[in-house]
This record gives C-alpha cells, sequence and structure tokens, in this order.
DNA sequence: TGTCCAACCAATTCGAAATTGGTTTGGGAC
DNA sequence: GTCCCAAACCAATTTCGAATTGGTTGGACA
C-alpha cells in the first residue's frame, strides 16, 4: 500500500474527523456539514467518510437521520411529546392513573393561589354540572370545572400539561359507553365530592384539596373500571 | 327598494346562510367553502355574505380564522397543548415550579414501579454525570436520568407530559448563562441529591423518593434564580 | 477483494406560491 | 352625504414541489 493510502485508512479517517470535531465551530444545534461537503473538506471519499463516522456514531459520539444530517452528541431519546403517538400506546385506564397523579397535586397549588373570582367560577361550574339536562352537558361543565382549578394553580406550563392530559382523554378511543340515565341522576357522586374540592380551595387547605381531588378521581376511576367490566360480560 | 336588493338585505342573506348550513354537506372538520366562493354560490356580494357571516360569528354558530377558513361549530378553545403557543407565555421560573410540582408524584410512583432494569440505568446514568467533561454531556446524562425515572413510573400518559415538560424546558430561551467552569466540579450538589433519589427509589421508600426528588428540584431552582439574579447586576 | 464514483432512494426541510379571512380604496347609485 | 359593490391589498396559514441529506446499490477499476 501506498503512503498515500496509509492515511487514508479507516483508522486515519476516524483521527482526522476526531481532529476536526475538536477545532471545528459547530452551530447552536450541532450539526455538521453533510457527508459529500465533508468528504471533500477533508480530502477522503465518501465511502471512506461514512465508515469513520458509523465508527464515532457506534462510540456514540455522533448520530446521524436521513434527512436531517449528523449531529455531534448522543441521539435525542424520542419524545412522547406527540399526541396522536401517546394515543396509540396507551388506554383510558393509564390515563386515569395519570390524572390520579397529576391533579391532586394541581388541586394543592390551586387551593394557594386561587383567586376569589376563580373559586366563583367554580361554584359556577359546579351548578351548572347539577343543572346538566344531558351527559354532554354535564361533561362540559365538569370539564370546565377541573380546568378551571387548574387555571386557579397560575401556571402556564402546568395548565398546558393539564391540557395535553384533556386531549388525550378525548383522543384515547373510549368506548363511548355511558350508561343508559339520559341526564345524571341528583345524587351523582361527583357532586359532593366537587363541593368538597371547591370547599378546601376556599379555605387554603392544600392537603385538604389534594386528599378531596384524589378520592374524587379514585371514584370515577371505579365506576371507569366498573363499566367497562360490564362491557365486557 | 326593489324586491331583489330586499331579498339581498342583511336578514335575508342570514337566513339564507341558515339554510345553506343545515342543507350543505360540509366535510368532517366542519369547514365551509371560502367566502368568494360562497358569496357567489348564493348570488350575494361578498360584502353581504360577511356581514351574514359575522351575525352567524357573534351568535356562536360559526367560527373563522385567517388563513385557516369558515368553521361551524364554537370555536375550540385555545388549549395550552401547543408547545410553541406555551412556550411564548412563559418563562423559566414557572417552569422550574411546575418540575416541582409535577416530578416529585413521578419519583413517588417510580418508587413503586421500577424494574431493577431501570434502576441499574439509573445507576448508569448518574455516574455519566460524574464523569461528563462538559457542561453538555452533563445535562444529556442529567436529562436522561430524569426520563429514566419518569419511565421507570411505567405510564405513558405520564411519560409523555414529562417529555412536553422538557421540551418546554428546552424552548423557553434561557438565556444560556452556565457559569465558567468548563466542567462540573466534582462536589456538584446534584450528585449526591442524585443518589439520594436513586436508593429510595431502589428501596420502594415512596415518600422518600418524593422528599429528595423535590429537595433536588428546590436546588436547581435556586441555582437557576441565582444566576438569574447574577446576569441581572 | 476492496475502494471509489455515480446514481438512486426515502425521510426531511425549505421556500415560493396559492389560499383565506380581514381591511382599505375608488367608483357609482340613490 | 350614505351605502354598497368590486377590486386590490394585507397578513396568517396551508400547500406542494424542489432541494437537501443520510443510506443504498451497481459498475468501473486496480
Amino acid at each position: 500500500m501506498s503512503i498515500i493510502s496509509e492515511a487514508s485508512s479507516e483508522r486515519g479517517t476516524v483521527t482526522q474527523l476526531r481532529a476536526y470535531l475538536a477545532q471545528a465551530q459547530l452551530p447552536e444545534d450541532g450539526r455538521l456539514p453533510p457527508e459529500r461537503d465533508l468528504s471533500e473538506a477533508l480530502g477522503v471519499s465518501r465511502t471512506e467518510l461514512r465508515k469513520a463516522l458509523g465508527t464515532l456514531e457506534a462510540e456514540g459520539q455522533i448520530w446521524r437521520h436521513v434527512g436531517k444530517g449528523t449531529f455531534v452528541g448522543s441521539r435525542p431519546i424520542d419524545t412522547f411529546a406527540d399526541l396522536s403517538a401517546l394515543a396509540k400506546r396507551t388506554n383510558p385506564a393509564e390515563v386515569m392513573r395519570a390524572r390520579l397523579i397529576i391533579e391532586p397535586e394541581i388541586a394543592r397549588a390551586a387551593a394557594l393561589t386561587a383567586t376569589p373570582m376563580q373559586i366563583a367560577e367554580m361554584r359556577v361550574c359546579h351548578a351548572r354540572t347539577r343543572e346538566a339536562a344531558t351527559w354532554r352537558q354535564y361533561e362540559n361543565w365538569d370539564n370546565r370545572l377541573h380546568r378551571t382549578i387548574a387555571e386557579a394553580a397560575q401556571n402556564i406550563p402546568l395548565l398546558g400539561l393539564f391540557d395535553t392530559l384533556s386531549a388525550l382523554r378525548r383522543a384515547v378511543t373510549w368506548g363511548r359507553l355511558r350508561s343508559n340515565p339520559v341526564r345524571p341522576s341528583p345524587d351523582h357522586h361527583s357532586f359532593t365530592e366537587h363541593a368538597t374540592i371547591i370547599d378546601a380551595i376556599e379555605n387554603r387547605d392544600m392537603n385538604g384539596a389534594a386528599a378531596a381531588m384524589r378520592a374524587h378521581l379514585r371514584t370515577v376511576e371505579r365506576n371507569l373500571l366498573d363499566r367497562q367490566a360490564m362491557a365486557g360480560e
């Protein structure tokens, strides 16, 4: 082999590439030039460059993706921030569990920060659920109540997470199996439970608000599971 | 006025439009034809059609948006499920507060459900943060550790919320003001705090895990605020 | 056998053009 | 003047084709 081919052997290209990475001023996102340009800049063939890049990728120094480019650092994990991707991989029970983890803490925060106006709005929503003539109306005001509580936490990111969870709840093909009665019965469990939550928030009782929300969601969860069990018969 | 101009008065156009809506077969998303087409189809001027549309919009029958079109139904509430919309309206401090509310509960759940493999992965991430040669690498492994904990909660929706929050954290342009040292100091507060969290999870100590995570995020928060204060001088 | 080069493939991004609701302007009709 | 219409213009949004990019294949060549 000639000296030139020696210098352009794979090991040589890898070290050359490392030197380049150490010296080069990469953009903020750590993207490096396309293979076609880089191979020319380093004076090696694309084939050889790709072998070297493969080595560095195996080492975890860089990561690549078709159409995107080659980047330094480790490959970003595929995030579940996308709603539709999320909905495909979960189910109502899991969503319910997530609500049980998140919403009590939201209620706790709301107890500290809710404004009198927001508390009044909660009362209005609560009253509307009592007056609801159909389940659809009931659910509408129920959602609104829960969202008002989330708003009362006075934290935009938290409200965003709540909305994401709500959207997910709707997206999950959740067998619209609503029991027969055309309207919520007057002694529906939610009525007193909602009242307890709002009372706790009004009294600035953080632990009470969290506990009341947890208790409420537990009965909602139980109803959900019961309905599923019935549907399974 | 002639009969024709009578028929094309605003009230007449509104009824004509209602009739159209009742009869027309709209696509799934409830979008109706562009104003230019619709005015021609109904045989009225665009000016008049727009007045009628304005009336229906005021009634809440339809909603419109530039570039999108006109749709039947009520305007979708501005849900904060969209990341970019979220990022514009918040700030690092709020995101930090949201983390303080969410992540301790995630750690609590993880203490119950984490698999030995996941705990091992946490240890690996923790070790990597110690070895990190640059802040970039450190943050990479730090993020990975926190996400592994979120994965350990075994709840897809919850993991989705965590990812949303992470994305938000990156999106919020927070003045990349990283203190001078080129690499994390060996006695960086996070090291012992991370270890405490992982230990609690391994011991299935739910309260301990939540408390440790809360303590950790509090110091992160304090550092963040200090850095901002310094930058403000 | 291995390397290089060129062409091709598919995922992704980019950008110009088209679309669309909202607004302004000028010309008539009354 | 007052009102309406048509046309043009504006800005937000969507659309779609072209360009880019990592990955792959096939032929030339040594």
